[in-house]
This record gives structure tokens, sequence and C-alpha cells, in this order.
DNA sequence: CATGAATGAGCCTTCATTCAT
DNA sequence: AATGAATGAAGGCTCATTCAT
């Protein structure tokens, strides 16, 4: 059964590589199984279409990553400090899982319904989590006094073209580009403080 | 000759929209000559393969968005005010061309290298240019003093992403979204100017 | 236009042969491409599917047998004499299409629905039709006085058998055996005859 | 081992219900396999391949099929009785292997040479057979003075003709089918007696 | 010259058969 | 010994591209 779980895992990866590198419409079946080291018909054991691949490949990644931000969300400490942690362990993520950003960008909203609907609810989710929270920060006046949702929309804009670029450059280093911008963030913050009380 | 050319863009147009619909790979041949009013055979008299159809619309594209950049860019008057202008009447075009935006953000980079080629050539040649106009933005404290590359690497990325959910979501006005983030900017600047100068 | 009837043509000839010779779900389309001289893409701007070929075959023989058999009964002369040609007529068409009978024979009432009901109609259509005919034939004796649905089930069955062991045995000859039939039958009758009146 | 037989006969009928019912070429060996409560693989151990199945399924029908006409015939009695009774006993094991019917009446002849020999040796070994019972009915004017060959088939077309009619209407009772047809035939003789005798 | 009918390479998917447990 | 998971050959159908009209 552990087995079957991991022929399953092992098809699971080699669908990522292979729809990150040509792309889930150019991407064979023929060539996955092989890839995958299992027969073309082993697939159909596993999984209903080749949409039901990417479908599954999806649904299976962006739970993770819920997991991955709620959990650091919701910790102790300081509320910038625990949105940089948030992410930093995200981009870590998607930094291990590169080949499931690169399907997730290229297909995402595109492709199925699902996948849409999938889109929609996260985004909604985390629209009402993150009202509590940037109130916080703006108490401290950590981030600007605009609309909450502007500012989401801000980031997420901001982390998506972090993202998307990134997808698409070999060279770069998404954990590092995050941590570089909230070191620039709390750099500007830090400026800030400095001329509101060092003057 | 004049028809000719008439008939080419017909075909260009009728790809575009397509290719935004349907993606590039779902799309059919037959689909574009009959939204473009001409026979099959008639797009390979003027393209030399489906692959070529998506390259030229990207490159033509391309051009006229380069071309739009440089113009306002270029012009008199203060540097910020030049960059968001620029900004406002690339996104403008991009507006005015989503099928154009929405094929460069699902196929870029992925499907043809001359893409990605074209890519990084207007990324280069707009970080050069950028260089100057990043450093005289700095002399008057408009921008934050970290390296013009990474400022550059920011704004685009912002910029990138901003493009990316707008061609998500119908409801998005791109232009409205440019205008604001200029807003937002501006009142950051005015915010910070009356630390500095009010207390 | 001509051109096109022509080649559908032979299409459903290459069909009716290659199904006759190896049953409908063994045929390959490609097989019948190959035969009809055309590619296997032109098969399917034609006909829907392969279903859909061996449907069209059946109808339209189904059709052409029908006439047949219509054009026959209806004509002048003694009803059993009638009844003698147009069988006549039927076997010389069945013989002429051997393949479509073979298919017929073959795949009847199995593969789909829109066959049986075929079947359905033109036995329900033939029914009527008989009882007339019956009736005339029994008024001169010719035919027992037994039930015209027993007797037409009966000659239906002596039919399909005779024509079922036909399309088994490649030196049959379906208009030969259906003459000897019907000359075995007046032989009865005459002998029937000699005894009533002779004695 | 006599597991092992019981094993192979609810493979043998499993098989038969399914050919019967979705045809040869589209009955599955794993459905085979479900209904006989067994592995795919145990049909493997018991059979040489999907072919096999059928073949044995109608050999072994066809050899029990002959054990039944071989016992009725050579028994005592009125030869026209014998004929009967014979008749009325094939009826009843096909009526009660409705299945192997429609099996050896769908692919007879068309899928494997095998059946074609099959087919051939009964209806030689019958031919002969047969021969010795037409003259003692003859030589009491029972049937017509015709050729024993045209009578054998005449009366094998009408067999198989009514057995094909039966196998494809659900309502249909084969035994009743056959006993009326003798029904009739006794009819007609003792209609004929009348006309010799009665004047 | 513009066209759409013709084409075959290629794709996803199925299923008879095998084999490791 | 019985099994069902694994497999690849094969088949129906599509679509980018060509070509005869």
């Amino acid at each position: 059964m552990t087995e079957n779980l991991e022929r399953r895992n092992r098809i699971l990866k080699a669908a990522r590589d292979i729809f990150a590198q040509e792309g889930f419409r150019d991407a064979e079946v023929k060539t996955i199984a092989k890839q995958a080291g299992v027969g073309k018909a082993t697939i159909y054991k596993h999984f209903e279409s080749k949409d039901d691949i990417l479908l599954k490949i999806v649904e299976e990644n962006f739970h993770a990553l819920r997991n991955i931000a709620l959990q650091n969300l919701v910790g102790g400490g300081h509320p910038f400090d625990r949105l940089e942690k948030t992410c930093i362990s995200m981009a870590k993520f998607l930094s291990a899982n590169k080949a499931f950003s690169m399907v997730l960008i290229k297909e995402a909203g595109e492709f199925m319904p699902e996948i849409q609907n999938l889109h929609k609810t996260v985004v909604q989710e985390n629209a009402q989590f993150a009202d509590a929270f940037f109130e916080a920060l703006k108490e401290q006046n950590l981030i600007p006094d605009i609309p909450n949702q502007t500012l989401l929309e801000l980031l997420m804009n901001l982390a998506i073209g972090t993202i998307y670029a990134w997808t698409l450059n070999e060279e770069r280093d998404l954990v590092v580009d995050v941590q570089e911008l909230f070191n620039l963030w709390r750099n500007q913050i830090a400026a800030r403080e400095a001329l509101m009380t060092g003057e």
C-alpha cells in the first residue's frame, strides 16, 4: 500500500516536472510515464485522466501551501515577524517545489474551472485572515494606512510578480528575493522611525 | 498590397483574441481563419506556422510597447512624472490590447526560446536606461537608496504581478490599478516629506 | 460535389467489405481508409465515427432493399408470382451486396439500438403489407390456412436461415437457393392440385 | 481437482453470459473474472486466451448438442416422431443455454476458423445420418420426394432462421416455436391424407 | 490567388496478458 | 496457488499543414 503511494508520488513528481518544462498541453502521458519509471496504463490506475493529474497536483500543493501559511501566521510573536516568517516559509515551499510553482503560474485560471475555484477560495480565505492581520500592523505604523483590500492586492501582486519572474529565470533564488524584500521593508521602516524620533 | 496587409492584420487580431481566450495550444488554426474571415491556407501565406503567428504577435506588440516606453521616458518634465506617465501609457496600451497581454503572460518564456530572448533583451535594455533614471529620482529622495538593479526588479515584479492579476480578473481595470499605485506612492512620499520638514 | 459523393461511396464500399471480412469490431478505420484510397481523416469528414459508418451502411441498404420489395410486390400479375419475383429480386440485391448482407447478419440487433429499430420498423411495415397478400394467396389455396402472423414468421425465419447459411458458405448462390425454394413450393402445390383434381 | 473443475465451469458460464450480452469483442476478461468470482490470472490458468474461452464454449456445447441429437434419433418409434422429439430436445437445450446460442449465432463462422471447421464437421455428420432418416420418412410420404441434401438444407435453414430470430427477440420461446412448427407440419400431412383417402 | 478538402503524424486511453507476491 | 497491479501494443479520433482547383 505504501508501495502504491510511493508510485503515485513518483507519477505526480514526474508530471510536475514535465508540465513545468513543456507545459500541460505539450506534455505527453508517455513522457510522464517514462520519467516516473512506470507504464502508461499504470498512470490511469492512479488518475482518471491527464487533466486529473494536473488537478491533483494543484489541489495537493495548494493544500500544503495553505497549511504552511496558516501554521506560521497564527503563531506568537510580532505580527510583522510572523508575516515575514510566513512569506519565507511559503517561498521555501515554492522553491522546493519549483515545478509545481511553474505549473501553477502557467496553467492557473486558464485550464479548468476547478483550478479557478481553488484560486478564488484561497484568495477569499486569505483576505478574511489578512484583515485582522493588517489592522495589527497598522496600529504600529508598520504599514501605511490604506485600505486592507488595497494592501492585500498590492502585496499579492508583488508576490505573484516575484514568483512569476522567478519561474522564468533559472538563476533567481526565490527565498533570497523574498528575504531581501523584507530587509528592504525593515530598512524603510527603520529609516522612518529614525526620521520621526531621531530629529 | 495594402489589401494584403489588412488581411494580415485581421489574422493577427483574430489570433490574439483566440489565443487569449483558449490558450495557444487549444486554439485551432481553423478557428482563427474563420474569425479572420479568411481561408486556412491564406494564413500560411502570411505566416510560416502557428508558432510563427504567436511569435509575430509578441514581437510586434513588444516593439510597440517599447516605443511607448521610450517616447514617454525621454520627454521633459520631472523624472517621477515621466515614470508615471510612462507606466500609465503602457498600462493603456496593454489594456487596449488585453488579448495580447494575456497571450504574453500565458505563453511567455515557456513556449519558444525566441520569446525568452525577446524578454531578456527588453529587460536588459530597460535596465540600462533605468539606471540613469533611478539616479535622478534618488537624488531627490523620491525613491530609497537601494541598488538600481534591485529597484528595477522590485518595480518589474510589481508590474508583472499587477498585470498577471489583471489578466485573470475580468473586472479589473489596469489603468486604474496603476494610477492608484502611483497615487499611493505620491502619498507616501508626501507623508515622509511632511515628517522631515514639518517637524 | 459528385466527386465528393463518389469518395463517400468508395469509403462505404470499403467499409462494407472490411466489416464483412473482419467483423465490425476487428475492422480498423486505418484499413478502411487504405482500401478506399483515402486518408484516415477524410473518413471523418464524411462520417461522424466508426459507428456512424456501420449505421449508414445498414440504413442505406435497408432503404434500397425496402424499395425493391415494395416495387415488386405492388405490381400486377398473380400474387404468388409477385411474391416469387420479389424474393428473387431481393436475393439478387443481397447477392450483389454480399458484404452488406454479411454485416447485417453479423452485427444486426447487437450493436446499436438504431439498427434494432430499423429492423422492427421494416418488419412491421412488411407485416401490414403481407397481411393482404397472404389472404389473396389463401383464397386460392396456394398456402395453408394458418394465421398470417405465423406464416410471415415462418417465411421470415426460412429466409433469414437461408441468408445466414449463404453468408457462411462461399460456394452457395443465394439466388439459385431462393429459386429452388420456389420451384419446390410450386411442385408441392402442383402435386396437391393433381391429387385434388386428378383423382 | 474437482474444486478446479468447478472453477473452470464457473468461468465458462460467466463467459457465456457476458459474451451473449455484450458480444465477444466488447466483453472484457475483467468482467468475466468478476462475474465468475475469480481473479483475472486464474482465467489464464484454465484457458490459453480469450479466444480459447470462446472456442471451448462452442466446442463443449456443440458436443452436448450432438449427443442430444444422436441419443434421440437412434431411439425406437416412428422416424417422424423421433425427428420431432430430437428437435424439441435440441430446442430445450438451446433454450436452457440461450447465452451459448447467442454466442454461437453471433460469432459463428466469423471469428475463428476453428468454429467454421466445427460447423462444417457437424453439418457433414448430420448429412450422412440424415440420409437414412429421410429415406424412411419419404417411404411413408411424410416428406416430399426431393433430394435429401436439399431437404436437409431446407430444414437446417429453417432451424437456423428460427434460432436466429429467437436470439434477437426476448419474448420468443424457442421450444414453443419448434413445437408449433411440427404441429403445423402434422396438420398439413393430415390434410393431405384426408384429401387422398377421404375422396 | 484564395480556398477548403485531404492528409498522416500523433495523442489519449483501453484491455488482453503477464508476473511478483 | 490465486491474485490484481503493471504493462505496451493498438485503436479511434484530431489538427497543423499541404495542395489541387
